[in-house]
DNA sequence: TGGTAAATGCAAGTGAGTTGCAAATGTGGT
DNA sequence: ACCACATTTGCAACTCACTTGCATTTACCA
């Protein structure tokens, strides 16, 4: 089974603050994977008032407990989503407008198998990320 | 047919200059993505004086004429490595000393299709990047 | 060889992300 | 409920990859 928020972060020696159940209720409230400075936006829009120093080391800190995902672009900056029981998934964004959608699939558990087994590399993670055009910009 | 890189740069209206030769002469010595300061020191050992700058937007373009291939393992900065024929292929990243391999390989093909019919998108690419551990740090 | 667009170097700027430190705040034990 | 204490936060300053503006230089083509 998996452990819910509260659990992992005490089993992280974490403490359940203000900030902390600010930041994981907007990457909650948003579906697709946001910016750091969009996280930040949405704390004030909420009038959570939270320094964007704190969002930077929650969301490094939630990522190593595994209770959010980084996702990049090569965008000159990363992108964030919860876990919290989402299946393992890629997305894909448009060149044009920048929109991203995601891809409820992933290709790449039997070759993750034999990546370790020709390059004796233990495999424990991969970044899958496509583009294109979306309908709109095309 | 493959056009040669200069065939290529003139095609674009690009000129053979002595920095754009010296660039690609370091990135073809190196069989692995180097990252932008990696090229600017290679030069610099080549005793090729070349600004930083030059080689920033010469990588740009390089990139954009398909003569390179930007490679970003989410380490700040990006890689690149030249095409010049070579099969489209990953890498792998050591998350202990960073060090790169490539894998000759990629499934996407088929894959892109079906994301291709699921999501209107007109797909043209895709970043794939392992991680994990080499057997020195295991 | 000379005219011209493209390319270069330098200096200054942008912006994401980090670090140090003093003040504030959860948490677990009593 | 309170106290002790480690964790967390905010602020300010900093780092570093990358970009931009502009005057000078260079490759190319007639």
């Amino acid at each position: 089974m998996e452990l819910s928020i509260i659990d992992s972060l005490k089993a992280g020696g974490k403490k359940l603050t203000k900030a902390r159940k600010a930041i994981l209720a907007v990457l909650e409230k948003n579906a697709l994977p946001i910016t750091v400075a969009e996280v930040h936006a949405g704390l004030v829009k909420a009038r959570t008032n939270v320094d964007l120093v704190t969002v930077y080391r929650n969301l490094a800190m939630l990522q190593e407990l595994g209770l959010v995902n980084a996702v990049g672009f090569h965008e000159g900056q990363m992108r964030y989503e919860v876990v919290h029981g989402r299946a393992h998934h890629h997305h894909i964004q448009c060149r044009g407008c920048g929109k991203i959608i995601d891809l409820m699939l992933c290709p790449l558990k039997k070759l993750t198998k034999l990546i370790e087994e020709q390059t004796r590399f233990s495999v424990d993670g991969h970044a899958l990320e496509f583009f294109g055009w979306c309908p709109q910009c095309r």
